[in-house]
DNA sequence: TTCCTTTTACGAAAGTGTTCGTATAATTGA
DNA sequence: TCAATTATACGAACACTTTCGTAAAAGGAA
């Protein structure tokens, strides 16, 4: 019996591996091992490898048209971001998401735009706020 | 040689264990376990052994005065969060703050009185954006 | 065809983290 | 004092992840 649903919590590598595909679509074997060397040297038959287990997980597709099987992402950035995020959250914040937000605007410069950005979130909560759940 | 500056990326018991010292001082290797076991049933060696590493690592200090020894945090809960939100951070968002902050404030209920403070912090920073650095 | 390169498949080693059994020492109390 | 309890120490088993060597298959070029 094999895996149906991928598990959201990928391991630091898959979670590498996923990167170099969501910004790159389907990809060979080659082609991500070489992204992957940009940032840290690694043997092609290690990614291969990942990619076959990760394959067996169902956290990625494979088009095995050509000879050079095609690799994508089976899960997308979003979903996983926001189960990691979770996790996280409850293992280094206890939870507490105001925490973590205060941390990760406090500790690190934010461009004018960026401070837009979240007073534009910020106002349509308040509005939110003052709603019932639909 | 033993090690001598912690690592500030604790094990994911580790870290569930800094939180109970972080949250009720210091503390015995029973009152550990069984605080652990409220959440997950932990053999009383499995927690000791847990302990008897971080405290290798430096990660807690021990007080061997009496027969049960008392263990207590050796790093900081806030800057080993801070650490592990660079991490998080890297790996999980590509380094952009801001998609993690738009995802931790998005995805949840926040209460007015937390959405104040996140203005307030807002302000701050505003104001400190039209000054040089200090 | 034959040789060389590239690819997949697979198993096993190596590394890391977690769990637990067992030995031994300290303490308590009947 | 002696047995029962509770503590520490330690090594080994186990589980999970990552890395890599080797073999076999597929293609391409001479």
């Amino acid at each position: 019996m094999t895996n149906q649903t991928p598990p959201l919590k990928p391991t630091e590598t898959e979670l590498e591996i996923l990167q170099i595909l969501w910004q790159n679509g389907p990809s060979t074997v080659r082609f991500v091992n070489e992204a992957q060397n940009k940032v840290k040297e690694t043997g092609y038959t290690t990614t291969l490898k990942l990619l076959q287990i990760m394959h067996e997980k169902n956290l990625v597709s494979r088009d095995e048209e050509s000879r050079s099987h095609l690799y994508q992402a089976a899960v997308t950035e979003e979903d996983t971001q926001k189960h990691l995020l979770d996790r996280f959250l409850d293992t280094a914040f206890r939870g507490s998401a105001m925490k973590l937000v205060m941390q990760a605007l406090g500790n690190r410069s934010t461009t004018p735009d960026e401070l837009n950005q979240i007073k534009n979130l910020l106002k349509r909560l308040e509005d939110d706020s003052h709603k019932p759940t639909p």
